[in-house]
DNA sequence: TATAGTGTGTACCACATGGTACACAAACGG
DNA sequence: CCGTTTGTGTACCATGTGGTACACACTATA
């Protein structure tokens, strides 16, 4: 499971690449590729959609490079952040209970949730 | 990553079948695997932890088997269920967000969390 | 008009994942 | 005591993952 076909990810972060680059000419496909340590030929694989996986790690460095948010450019290739899998892994059933109630909450609600874990509140 | 390494997986698994072996012999190793799905050979090799990997699909059959929590054998071997994924998949910033917020928070506190989402409080 | 840089095609690779198939010796049950 | 059942060792396999290496033709640029 490469891309979440909503949206390929090849095709999302061609696009974004390409904007970016009308300003600044320094991110040619191999430039970039280079920057995120892959080789030219891999990328444009990736852009293309022709089934080349990357790592986490080439994916995390992509999200900087094109400014990016990372879990969405992980989620894009269907991936989660090793981190965030980590923290469900120690509380697994009780992670996986919540994140199934949260399933089909609103995007306002998890917020708050969000709002009042950091203002200490629990 | 097979094994979170606090607790190997085969170990627990095969302590957990021979208890139930105990009052019903229908839980030998040959028995629970045909039962799961797999050759005896590789349950075998499982319960020794020699690096034989089992399938999401496998240790959910597992889990029913030996009556135990499904989302926890599943982190034992390193995994989380495909259905909580897609839930994190399909809104990544925001549940990604939420959970590192939680790591800290002690259980009684996400805990109350899932109540109030249940009561519909959000 | 050389030359540097660009995207892509092709070939190849190592390791991980998730298994099957079968033989064998030991133990167990009737 | 004999057949069945048991756990295990060994060999083998297909597919997926995450790439490298290099040649090629086009394009921009100085």
């Amino acid at each position: 499971m490469q891309t979440t076909d909503k949206y390929p990810f090849g095709a999302f972060i061609r696009e974004k690449r390409e904007t970016l680059r009308m300003k600044d000419r320094r991110y040619s496909l191999r430039q970039v590729a280079a920057r995120i340590g892959v080789e030219p030929s891999y990328l444009s694989k990736v852009e293309r959609g022709e089934n080349a996986p990357l790592s986490e790690e080439k994916i995390l460095a992509l999200a900087l490079e094109l400014e990016e948010d990372q879990d969405v450019l992980l989620a894009l290739c269907g991936k989660i952040g090793k981190d965030v899998q980590a923290v469900i892994r120690k509380r697994p059933h009780l992670f996986a209970q919540l994140i199934r109630d949260l399933k089909n909450l609103p995007d306002h609600a998890v917020l708050r949730i969000i709002r009042e874990v950091r203002d200490g509140k629990w």
